[in-house]
DNA sequence: CTTGAACCTGACATCGATGTTAGCTTCTAC
DNA sequence: GTAGAAGCTAACATCGATGTCAGGTTCAAG
């Protein structure tokens, strides 16, 4: 059964990714995951789609837009075991904001946690207050 | 201390947070935010309205919702120099999972930064592979 | 009083990933 | 060959904060 060509099918690349069958194909639509086809039109995934899909979730994660994911997806390494290719330097800018944004959200979500953290510390140890 | 009382408007409001008018006005239908009436109808906010919008802010940054915010605001120091009140377990039970789920989200975030670092790096300091 | 800026309410639009449903086709196991 | 599970496409719905527009009122200054 594993002798070689893969055909992981979406089902089971949904079930393995945590992902739904129907945020695959929303992938597949903006260009950010690939699938071969069987004759009867049913996708076909390579085992390497696992982690290209958890790479796809980790960039979403982080507020990126499925352009912008398109975009870098071919710079990144062991993705799709390509050529990794070098991003250009409009991609780079693009990217430096990117960063830019994730770097004030984190702090924006330091700063909410530790709000967070004195409430439920008012609460739970101090059980009446002043 | 001072001798006016205070009637900063929505404008002023606005401007002074960076928020729109229109955020503004969804704060307080959403009970995030209270304002006074003139004769007209004019909303009339205290000085201290700008810190509680700039609170209300980073709470709606690290992705909570009004409906969660509303429940917090009332345990929270200097928001509106209340007597702050207890939250209740159910409350802090939720919060505990806000948390939790910040917590995962500075780590996908931090996780990303670094990916996107790998691309930007790959491009500016290795023109050409390995 | 008049004029223009600022404000009011209410309604509708947006964005983007994902959920959901419908109707049909393919695959798999018996 | 047949039944049921799993896939397919296409279309519409959702959520929530915010943008925007329309039509009317208030405020402040001349």
């Amino acid at each position: 059964m594993d002798g070689g060509v893969d055909g992981m099918r979406i089902g089971e690349l949904a079930r393995r990714t945590g992902v739904s069958e129907r945020s695959l194909r929303y992938y597949e639509q903006q260009g950010l995951l690939v699938a071969r086809r069987t004759a009867g039109g049913h996708r076909e995934y390579p085992e390497m789609a696992v982690d290209r899909v958890v790479h796809i979730q980790e960039l979403f994660a982080a507020g990126l837009h499925s352009r912008t994911i398109y975009k870098i997806l071919p710079c990144m390494r062991d993705s799709d075991g390509g050529p990794s290719e070098t991003a250009t330097p409009l991609l780079v800018e693009e990217l430096t904001s990117e960063r830019d944004r994730i770097d004030r959200m984190i702090t924006d979500l330091l700063r909410s946690r530790e709000v967070l953290d004195e409430v439920i510390a008012g609460a739970t140890g101090r059980p009446s207050a002043a």
